[in-house]
DNA sequence: CAAACATATGAATAGTTGTTCATACATTGA
DNA sequence: TCAATGTATGAACAACTATTCATATGTTTG
């Protein structure tokens, strides 16, 4: 994660010209509205937040992921029964759960030879029902909800 | 999004012997916890299912987007009025549009030769803002939680 | 100590993603 | 109708991701 891609590396060149937009309204835009660009800027979310943001999402866009963290959800379980219940290398499952652990989304204990990870806490999973419960119902297409 | 990877390809050779776990207890595994592997077993979130939610968590795992959405969640706004908040090209952001329209997420109305966008409803906002409180309690480092 | 085992890690690869450029489409006004 | 404008879209490219394979580290047991 934290992608660290260059923030922002090429400026459109439609748009380069009119960058001092907080302090320079004789900018020669168009058509837009000017007024409304100028209301949410300061609620803008700034780029370094939405990358650590995105970073964060970006754990749990993954299958793989979503499944191991079913699974700790119920009980702390070492990384081959992790592999065992995926029907998953233990490999694979290893990177991923040092992504995971990057990320805080899991803490780990050592007992021998095994490591048992599970939870930092029940955040992740409360994000992980809310989705749930929208993706029901999104499918059932009921637009009475907000 | 939907990626549809073939779903598992390449299962592991080290377990490859062992997948008839739910019915084969006299499976010859070494020292991993069959007990916990069956327990899990029936929360486990099934592939297909795990990879509609990680479809839906990677429109959020994008840091231009959630730019979009956090200006989207003040007013409606037509493709170049974000292009000019976000100081991006037109064409970048009409690709993200897109992207999250398709899920779902995003509605237009046109008016005109402009169109504008708006949030389909406030979930998603919930889920931002829960993410971003997350952060900042990770940032803190505060362990009092839960 | 050596062998077996559990996990971690680095490199390599195939697949996916986001932006750009060029272009097409649709709407408006002259 | 033609030119200007706002938006959409397809192709191409660079950057990133997840898995695999091979190997390394550390632990237990004989």
């Amino acid at each position: 994660m934290s992608k660290q891609k260059t923030v922002s590396p090429h400026v459109s060149p439609q748009i380069s010209e009119c960058d001092a937009l907080d302090d320079a309204p004789n900018c020669e835009v168009h058509l837009v509205h000017l007024d409304a660009v100028r209301q949410i800027q300061p609620e803008l979310l700034p780029i370094e937040k939405a990358q650590r943001m995105a970073d964060f999402f970006s754990i749990l866009a993954d299958p793989t992921r979503l499944r191991v963290l079913s699974a700790l959800a119920q009980q702390e379980l070492c990384v081959c029964d992790l592999a065992l219940s995926l029907k998953m290398g233990e490999s694979a499952i290893s990177h991923q759960l040092r992504v995971m652990r990057s990320q805080r989304i899991l803490k780990y204990r050592k007992e021998g030879r095994n490591v048992y990870y599970s939870l930092v806490d029940r955040h992740i999973m409360t994000l992980y029902q809310e989705v749930a419960a929208h993706l029901q119902e999104s499918d059932c297409k009921d637009p009475s909800y907000q």
